[in-house]
DNA sequence: ATTTTATACCTAAGAAAATTTTGTATTTAG
DNA sequence: CTAAATACAAAATTTTCTTAGGTATAAAAT
């Protein structure tokens, strides 16, 4: 088992509070942005980071607008007017699930 | 969204941390547990729990034994010699997970 | 007395979500 | 001129949970 394991289920979430934080942001960024973050122990997989994007995209969560940068296209993703709502909504819960978690983690041993 | 949500990947080693702290559990107590920890903000659901149980010991990281209680069958779950192991591995991760989404949620530690 | 709630276990079908794998294409560094 | 980094994406697969059931006993409420 490797970290990536926990990952499951908090991928949109941690996108929206990177969205939050920056206006826009490309997927390669994204992954980037993780891996300097956590200092390269968490690294979001391409595979999963896209689709999650369409997703939240399809759902009117995020907009984008493309862009060539150096030759290269970027397709940049910013938070909806809605979409904010949502991100925050998200955002708070999983500070609710990790306070939990830290719970959970940090109980103390009871007599059995 | 609910909490549930972010619950994904992180059921065994929940269950395993509850199994460091308490020679023996069995399901319904776990179910039960986690809802006192978290002052019934995470439910863990039979559906979910069970199949982790078996798995895990299939795995042969649990043994279980059965006891009659008031009547009711129980089935205890302890950690295997091998399952400590593994536990402090899938806590010690599951740990630095959560320390992860801290840094990323800009959330300061509650505990080293 | 009888119904409901709590306790206690379990399975199966399906959905949800990420991974793996593979593919495309450009720029930069060796 | 080859490999690595940048940048996007789809398809098939796997993992994992949810939903929805099923069985059964004891205690509490009506």
């Amino acid at each position: 088992m490797q970290q990536q394991t926990y990952l499951k289920g908090c991928l949109s979430a941690i996108v929206l509070q990177l969205l939050q934080e920056n206006k826009r942001m490309y997927g390669y960024e994204i992954t980037q942005r993780v891996r300097e973050i956590t200092a390269g122990e968490l690294l979001l997989t391409e595979g999963a980071l896209y689709p999650t994007l369409h997703k939240l995209e399809a759902e009117g969560v995020l907009s984008t607008e493309n862009a060539l940068v150096d030759g290269r296209n970027r397709k940049y993703y910013k938070l909806t007017e809605n979409g904010h709502q949502q991100a925050q909504t998200a955002v708070s819960e999983l500070s609710d699930f990790v306070s939990n978690l830290q719970k959970i983690l940090n109980l103390k041993p009871s007599l059995g």
